[in-house]
DNA sequence: CGATGACTGGATTCGCGTTTCCGGTCATAC
DNA sequence: GTATGACCGGAAACGCGAATCCAGTCATCG
């Protein structure tokens, strides 16, 4: 059901997409989503909230297979990669209104919370980089951040931006984000502190993932 | 009559303005604006036009005034500044549909020739800054471009997007601009390198502003 | 019990006649 | 020659009743 629920709303957006329609596409009865979800609104907060957690737990099994993810420019072009692949996710980073429809203040709202989460690992995660020298130190901590954040920015909205040439496929541009944010924040050779790192932030995102997994779960009625 | 226009439309963007507020707003008639402009539509991208050749002329400047102002890093982090205080180029830049209305599409057109030429005149100061060894050369010369539109948009957006808490003032954000572009295409010491760029670059710009100069002039009956 | 789809009412959209608005013109005044 | 604002007509905005849609409920069925 979520993932009818998913499928037609990157292919309709919000509005357009009835409960019927899920219903029909999931070959069930109406009836039958409101005996999973209370609200319109709880169906494809959930659906959200799922592919959200899944680039969560990606990231952290990503990280227990190779230290390296924890360093910001890995991380942020495995995400790139994963966000062109996922397309319920993508509109929701890219905070499309056109998909998300009223969902994007609902969602924020919601997601907020776990937002608030993800920011407080981030930022711990920032911490252990520099203890570690994986991150250099010429930067505040939150100037840091938010270099990270504008450029990741910076490489999402770019593509879907009024750019007739976009000059490389897509991995090449994953690398050049991991290229610019490594060379932005990073100290050379940050891969080699990675691994003393890596466990804690592995843990702390399985974390993160786990909430996230709980909160979707909890959305469902059983 | 240009001031008027251009102050009426980032108050109330293209659509609410009528060619009658102009007029009354610069204390002449309705039917002078149009012995100066052949349509509303010419009014305002000449408008626009003034800006965006305002910004251009003011890069040229900067560089004969400071060579290291040819660097990328530089040159990005101005316009980072005078964009924010220039509130008719930053729905230019932003593509702000709510402030140009359908001049976002017309623009773009007619733009789209300087915009052509400003990427030639770009394209080529990369070439020079190369071969002077300002800019590193581990990436190909389209993908630094790239980069570097990719790094400007994000830092430009990134204000604009829902971020509750931007953590430093206006200025120290285009020191990070700087900072991050630098990083990630430029060569270490650069800035010695920039004198010899400089002429060339202040000749190719100045140019491409008086192009502009003249392509709004040209607008006007007289 | 779990599942269903007919049903309801509040909201949204549609159709369309009427009014208002405003880009562009031009006869007039200076 | 230059400046102006009354004026024109097409387009957009408005009003509003009718028609439609659809989230959410619930009686019914298996």
């Amino acid at each position: 059901m979520l993932d009818a629920a998913a499928d037609l709303l990157v292919r309709w957006g919000y509005q357009r997409v009835t409960v019927e329609d899920v219903a029909r596409h999931a070959g069930i009865g109406k009836g039958t989503v409101y005996l999973h979800f209370r609200t319109k609104d709880a169906l494809f907060l959930t659906v959200l909230l799922r592919s959200h957690h899944h680039v969560v737990a990606r990231m952290a099994d990503r990280m227990a297979a190779d230290p390296a993810e924890v360093l910001p420019s890995r991380m942020t072009a495995s995400v790139y990669r994963d966000l062109a692949d996922d397309a319920v996710v993508r509109p929701l980073y890219l905070g499309d209104p056109e998909v998300l429809g009223r969902l994007a203040h609902e969602a924020a709202e919601t997601l907020g919370e776990l937002g608030g989460k993800r920011d407080v690992a981030s930022r711990r995660l920032f911490g252990l980089l520099r203890d570690a020298g994986a991150l250099r130190t010429d930067l505040p901590i939150e100037e840091q951040e938010y270099v990270l954040r504008a450029v990741a920015t910076g490489f999402l909205f770019v593509d879907s931006l009024s750019t007739p040439e976009v000059p490389v496929d897509r991995d090449r541009r994953a690398e050049l984000i991991a290229h610019s944010i490594a060379a932005a924040i990073e100290e050379p050779g940050a891969a080699a502190q990675a691994g003393a790192v890596a466990p804690q932030a592995v843990a702390m995102f399985r974390e993160l993932a786990a909430d996230m997994d709980a909160e979707w779960r909890r959305r469902v009625r059983r």
